[in-house]
DNA sequence: AGGAGCTACACGAG
DNA sequence: CTCGTGTAGCTCCT
């Protein structure tokens, strides 16, 4: 018996023994479970330390970035007085020019897009065309050539002989010195000895395929601004057939609002390319026009939300023009590292990349404020993946590309360096806080 | 043509 | 931080 006590007795100890083993290994692994679990946990704060860090830098950077009100003031009495002053000549003083009745300031200016210095203005001044015959030049649909149907018209001395067609080039270049001269008359007027000195205002070389007539305007204690004047023909029709299947605004803005986009007129700038060789139906290359949509543009920046209260007082704050923001000074940035190579990349394919964002990520929730840091990092996978594509489809008109013209290299290369400071956290933003 | 009233934004006060 | 105010630009109205 007691043997078998004793057996027992030593059974029972092995079991307790094998439970306590259990138990601690039980432990060990609670241990280990919980050591994970801190470790995700000290992860997870750290993301969030990143995400909130990186928050912080991307609102200072906008916050760095905004138009001071004084010198929004000073250079718009300036600009504004140079403008009313050129369109006062050209009614005045021209017969060709004097239907112009309007300006129409496009670009960042004009679209509460301008970042830095109100330094850089752009203005439309259209001319309208009645009953023109508009034919597409080449096959992308961006060029056109535009035809002057029977009838007065003050631009029939454009016409090239033996055609209808208006000469881009003629017409622009008499333009440019129609503006020459009223600058020339402004530097004239006599300075009377009480009255602020005028602004010193050049009329800088024509670029090539550049549709502006570009001033300079130097003041003492102010920057250096330019103006863009493009002249423009205004068509009111229905826009050129290449324009279908663009401007997929349905989802984002509405049907209704594309539609009453439609009803608007387009606009014809004198853009043109190369020499005067004869390149298509008997036109020359540096007859044609190419399609502006700025107005469109404009009227979209301005009203950007799938909620009509989208970022007005009542409604709810979006980042679609924040993203924006960064995605043109991160450009700016890089170009300034790099000028050579990304010459050919400019703001408008930024823009156009937030068009296109915005029509896949639609509703004014995958643009709430608070995500900022989020969505920017997504417009900027949107405009790598453009960039090593090399495609990125005009807005308006989707046979025609806008990185067709930069060459592969540029567009890689930028793409890797715009990924490299999305991995990174954006240090060139960091060089550039103060 | 000019001005009233609106929006979008900057900015300073509390 | 929120709020009111100022400024420029735009639309609509007379």
């Amino acid at each position: 018996m007691k043997k078998q006590d004793a057996q027992k007795k030593k059974d029972e100890e092995r079991m307790k023994k094998q439970d306590a083993q259990k138990k601690k290994e039980e432990e060990k692994m609670k241990k280990q479970d919980a050591q994970i679990k801190k470790e995700e946990e000290t992860m997870k704060k750290q993301d969030a330390k990143k995400k909130k860090e990186e928050e912080r830098l991307l609102r200072t950077t906008l916050n760095a970035l905004r138009i001071k009100m004084k010198d929004k003031a000073k250079a718009a009495a300036v600009i504004n007085d140079l403008i009313s002053d050129i369109m006062e000549h050209l009614k005045k003083n021209t017969v060709c020019f004097k239907d112009v009745q309007q300006k129409l300031g496009t670009g960042s200016y004009y679209e509460n897009l301008k970042i830095a210095d109100p330094d850089e203005f752009d203005v439309m001044m259209p001319m309208r065309v009645d009953r023109a015959e508009i034919k597409p030049f080449k096959e992308d649909g961006a060029f056109y050539s535009v035809g002057l149907k029977r009838g007065k018209n003050p631009l029939k001395r454009f016409q090239q002989e033996g055609s209808s067609h208006l000469s881009a080039s003629e017409m622009l270049q008499d333009f440019r010195e129609e503006v020459k001269k009223c600058v020339k008359k402004l530097k004239s007027v006599e300075v009377l000895p009480d009255v602020e000195v005028p602004p010193d205002v050049e009329v800088i070389r024509k670029k090539r395929a550049c549709p502006a007539v570009t001033l300079l305007i130097r003041q003492k204690e102010l920057v250096e601004l330019s103006l863009d004047v493009v002249l423009c023909l205004e068509v009111k029709s229905t826009w050129p057939s290449f324009t279908q299947g663009g401007l997929k605004v349905e989802r984002w803005l509405g049907g209704k609002a594309k539609q009453q986009f439609k009803y608007l007129p387009f606009y014809l700038v004198p853009k043109y390319k190369g020499c005067g060789t004869v390149v298509c139906d008997g036109v020359r290359a540096k007859d044609v026009w190419r399609l502006s949509f700025s107005h469109v543009e404009k009227a979209i920046m301005k009203n950007h939300g799938s909620k009509k209260t989208c970022c007005e007082a009542g409604g709810a704050k979006c980042c679609r023009k924040d993203c924006l923001k960064l995605l043109k000074h991160l450009l700016h940035l890089l170009k300034d590292q790099d000028q050579k190579s990304f010459e050919k990349i400019c703001s408008y394919h930024a823009k156009t990349t937030l068009l296109h964002a915005c029509c896949s990520r639609v509703d004014d929730s995958d643009w709430e404020d608070s995500r900022l840091a989020e969505c920017f990092r997504g417009l900027l996978e949107d405009f790598e993946g453009h960039l090593t594509e090399q495609k990125l489809t005009n807005f308006f008109i989707p046979a025609h590309n806008l990185l067709s013209d930069v060459s592969r290299k540029s567009c890689t290369s930028l793409a890797s360096r715009i990924r490299e400071q999305r991995e990174r956290g954006f240090p060139i933003f960091m060089e550039n806080e103060k």
